[in-house]
DNA sequence: CTAGTATATCTGATATACCAGTTGAAAAGA
DNA sequence: TCTTTTCAACTGGTATATCAGATATACTAG
């Protein structure tokens, strides 16, 4: 509603840096060296920021547009309309797009067009028991981990978001309630599974802005943070463990509502055997 | 060693079908509708075969590359010497080693060269946890719906990779080794997570092409494998995950040895703050 | 009016050209 | 000989050109 989604992207790989690289040193058999200019050995650039590239910008905007449903699916993504609309040219709209693909969240058939991906139906519980599994493991390390300051930031996030719950403000809400999941993550020493949950999470958020902001929804998801937290304050790992738990299980909404609402949002794509090991 | 690995692709993007796509009825209003051509709309290409491109065959050789430790970590790619050696231009190269920046494969570093990725120490823990806890949630399925011939598929897989093991063939063994833990996925229901396990495998795959094949340690993985086989038989789920948690975690080995084998192939990124929340 | 076909015009995939940082070693200075 | 400076070669990022497949429309035959 009120403004853009900002959809922080949270630990994105543009962030990192190279870290500086030591010399090539075994020089692989298979690989020719070059001729002048040995190996880039020392330092490479150290340089604070990755350069964001027009690749980056123009992904980060579309894939804000098609997780917050924006883009619809079945929409038609053009390379050479946004290269227009951004005023780029098509090479960096193209990674931009072959990214989003990878994401499954645009389908790119190869010479008729790219559209937004539907939604498909068999990944949706798969992501939620994945979810589950995930944030069972983060939450768990964070309950042995946690020490007092960062029970006071969970208890802080977990306030931030009341805050955004009373004046109804859901994007505010969203982002706080992602700040949660990933802070216990990073508590619980295990930064790393924040990104898959994020990776998972994707198709899941997507539906989820289908559903009609259900009212005092906002008001129970935050007394559920705050069960978690003090599970974790207490440092009893299986009750925060359960309580996250049932925290996730209470967003198990039934698709088949949404499903006649917006069918051709969807893609019933069955469990058929797609493997065929030789 | 005995030829090439051949590094089964199992369920990559290139075999899925786009299924047809359904008129993009509701025209979005942030997006512009084509002048002449209205959106592309009916059964979009039922192509059998996504047309395997440039940038995958590329890409496909790379990865193979580097997960077998062919190419270690800190060699220099080249876009243009990939380009040269496979005759092909520099554009689906670029577009292949996008693909193995994103999977954290390569690092590249914008104005002076791309290289294979150093294996992330802090991410191996992390990799470990959550591929624990996601087979434990196929298999925990699968000791719930598997039926009696999905059964014998497995003790099939299992009996294939005895012989492997036998015969002294690693590259079949280690082959035969995911067929099995992707068939139980598949056989859970969740041939999804099966990819993010593969994911997560990476870097610890990585890892382990470093560690000599321990002797005997084949035979005991397949033993370990019948005996989850055996409790999926069973249907008794949670002997199941036990058994599968078992044999995940004979593979942790620890790191220190290796570290000081080769130190530079790997990366120390202690687990610092890197988020910063506003 | 309908069915079938031809064609204009989309599309993404690939090739090529150009640019601006980065780098390492030669060149210059001490 | 050692340090500093310079600079040419090489890199990845971006722009542009070309290609062939897929579609929808216009056209033709009946």
């Amino acid at each position: 509603m009120s403004g853009d989604d900002q959809e922080n992207e949270q630990s994105r790989r543009s962030t990192e840096i190279p870290a500086g690289y030591p010399r090539a040193q075994a020089e692989i058999a298979t690989r020719r060296r070059r001729s002048p200019n040995a190996p880039p050995a020392g330092r490479a650039a150290f340089a604070v920021q990755t350069g964001t590239t027009i690749a980056d910008t123009v992904h980060r905007r579309l894939r804000q547009d098609i997780v917050s449903m924006k883009l619809v699916p079945g929409t038609p993504i053009s390379e050479k309309e946004v290269a227009l609309e951004e005023k780029v040219s098509r090479t960096p709209v193209r990674e931009a797009i072959l990214r989003l693909a990878e994401e499954r969240l645009v389908e790119v058939v190869p010479k008729s067009g790219t559209f937004v991906a539907r939604i498909p139906m068999s990944a949706l519980p798969e992501a939620i028991v994945a979810r589950r599994a995930l944030e069972g493991v983060t939450v768990r390390a964070a309950a042995q981990h946690a020490n007092r300051s960062q029970v006071t930031e969970l208890v802080s996030l977990v306030q931030r978001q009341e805050e955004a719950a009373e004046r109804g403000d859901p994007v505010a809400f969203h982002r706080a309630d992602e700040d949660f999941h990933a802070a216990i993550a990073r508590i619980g020493r295990y930064p790393g599974i924040w990104d898959l949950i994020q990776q998972v999470k994707v198709q899941i958020d997507r539906y989820r802005r289908l559903t009609l902001p259900q009212e005092g929804r906002m008001d129970m998801v935050a007394g559920e943070h705050l069960a978690v937290v003090r599970a974790i304050e207490a440092g009893d790992a299986d009750l925060a463990v359960a309580r996250m738990e049932e925290h996730l299980d209470k967003l198990q909404l039934d698709i088949s509502v949404f499903l006649d609402m917006w069918p051709d949002y969807f893609v019933h794509d069955l469990p058929f055997d797609e493997r065929l090991l030789a």
